[in-house]
DNA sequence: GTGAAAGCGCTAACAG
DNA sequence: CTGTTAGCGCTTTCAC
């Protein structure tokens, strides 16, 4: 590299070249730059990067071009301050959660087709939802996607009154978020009614603790259960949404010895421990127990799991949070919305008819 | 939002309280706003913020308190534009890969305790890694930190031109980057030694392909090997650092009826899935087959997996990523820098004797 | 300690 | 299509 460019005036009408200087390498390009370097105006530069109307198509092209050669590209905390807009999108994650990185893996492709840039902030033990949402804030961006977030209601009503928050797969009723989620009812259906189906009375459930959707699944396990008649079998195991507390839950169901013919789980990730668990003690599954998880994260579909599961349609959540949240922008004053979206029964190999010699 | 502050001279010494105003509900409060409320200049209450002598005690706490009430925080953007230094860090990383997040989660840590803030890009499949770090450039980051970055070395060549860059765990010979990583040698004999140590002799390696210190870890394997007169057991079985890999792996074996008494992978998650797969053929784990991981993933230490594994100081090698790249913006013209860590063998369950019915 | 003034690189509104 | 003129909210001299 080491470009000895000319900044600013360089090659001024008035010719004296003397007022020109060499930029030191490590100076970053600007707009007068590529202006300079096309002969055109900073202003004209600035219509070919926003991409508005105002430039010829030939003229866009020696701009784009001649801004490639000198390695320039437009400087975010300058639009940023001078537009009222910074075209960035904050998104809190929980860095450990794969399902949140299917998300953001989704959002970013949405988001750029709408030409907006996603920065990313981490909430994680050592840190904070109110610190990595501070983080966002200082960024400007221009509304926040939280994935999962687990803030207090009162937290998230104040911050909805400095820029538009979008909640993915929890919801804040009574407050102006809008929300984005899977069909929990459906979705625990469509689980229940796959394994009773089969034959299955013996159903427990695996709780997902405070986990985001957790609340949806539990209440709606409990109603379809009732509704079956099966209300004697209702049976919420303690969990969290973590490998460790499926695994957890193996342990504690074989010490007891009271192994259901079939574990509707939380999430996932717990229903990974809990195969785990139960297939090293000996518990075949699906012949002696049928399993099934929900969100149908990557794993799950590898040849060696086979998990059942109920998907979340990530991409359409993605798609739906990055477009709420942009509308929220044109119109502030739109009321709460939500977007629900429909889950999907993903049959693979963890799920068959109870064995035969179940009493019941 | 309709906010009609009036900007500019607030509370000025002319004593005239007309012309300062509240700040209407909407409108993001700058540094005036606190200036005006506590009656001091702006740039005092700048220096409070920036945490440098000049403003008495008293004052610096009656600035934070009214910044408190007004809800006022610094605009990044602003500071960015106005100071050469955004003290933002820049960080790449694949957002499904849990050892990532590890390592995010320790440099939160270390970028507070010297005044940075990070922000995250994420490479993943649709999203290649010069988007990523485009980005993270319009970002203004000082510095960038790459974690096991799959560019090219001639775009990284390029890259470190414009901003510094430090790469975690893939080295750039004859390039300015600056390098941080485990001493891969060591820790491949750290695993190989303990191997050898209970009797191992048939020691297979599931390779990393294109991941982050496959090839040293390769090397180092067939190295050690030799070293120990065991050129002829030398077999690398294909790999990608993905479990899927790793169960293939488990697959091809035992087709093949070449299964060796123990097998170290180039990392955690192919290693776990050829556990998984391995396992569910009947394998036992660590009586038939010992197996050794690399990393220390937060699932290797679960329960019911107890992987034996070398572990990488995720804490240690966040530490110096942020070190050596604040101290390249220090002194941009120090030689590129490289700080390799210790390694960690942590035995757990899946390493055992070989079984003595086996013929060498 | 404090205040005034000049930008940082860009957008936006307007007159040519 | 082009150039001019103001800022955006902050940092950074530099005088007081």
């Amino acid at each position: 590299m080491g470009g000895d460019h000319v900044k600013g005036r360089g090659g001024g009408a008035d010719g004296t070249p003397e007022s020109a200087e060499p930029s030191p390498n490590g100076r970053r390009p600007t707009m007068e730059d590529v202006a300079a370097r096309v002969g055109v105006s900073r202003a004209l530069v600035s219509v070919v990067f926003r991409g508005v109307p105002g430039a010829s198509a030939s003229t866009r092209e020696r701009v784009l071009a001649a801004a490639a050669e000198i390695g320039y590209r437009p400087d975010l905390a300058a639009r940023t301050l001078a537009s009222s807009r910074s075209r960035v999108l904050g998104v809190m994650l929980t860095v450990h959660n794969t399902f949140h990185a299917d998300l953001v893996e989704a959002m970013y492709a949405e988001a750029e087709q709408v030409g907006y840039d996603l920065v990313l902030s981490a909430h994680a033990p050592t840190r904070h939802s109110e610190k990595a949402v501070g983080a966002l804030l200082g960024h400007r961006c221009d509304a926040l996607v939280l994935l999962g977030p687990e803030t207090s209601a009162g937290f998230l009503e104040e911050l909805v009154e400095r820029v538009p928050v979008v909640s993915v797969g929890r919801r804040f009723p009574g407050t102006r978020v809008d929300i984005v989620n899977t069909a929990e009812g459906r979705a625990v259906r469509l689980a229940l009614d796959h394994l009773l189906g089969t034959g299955h009375r013996d159903i427990a459930h695996l709780d997902g603790g405070g986990g985001a959707g957790s609340v949806e699944r539990r209440r709606a396990y409990r109603d379809r259960m009732r509704a079956a008649g099966l209300a004697d079998h209702i049976r919420v195991l303690p969990g969290d949404h973590t490998e460790a507390s499926g695994a957890e839950a193996a342990h504690r169901l074989l010490a007891e010895g009271r192994v259901p013919t079939a574990l509707f789980a939380s999430n996932d990730r717990s229903a990974i421990g809990f195969l785990d668990a139960i297939t090293r003690a000996g518990v075949r599954v699906p012949q002696d127990i049928s399993l099934i998880g929900y969100d149908d994260i990557p794993l799950a579909g590898l040849a060696h799991i086979q998990l059942t599961t109920v998907r979340q349609d990530s991409v359409g959540l993605a798609r739906e949070a990055v477009r709420l949240a942009i509308e929220r922008l044109d119109r502030p004053s739109l009321p709460p919305r939500s977007s629900v979206l429909e889950p999907e029964l993903i049959v693979r190999g963890t799920t068959a008819a109870p064995r035969a010699d179940v009493d019941d």
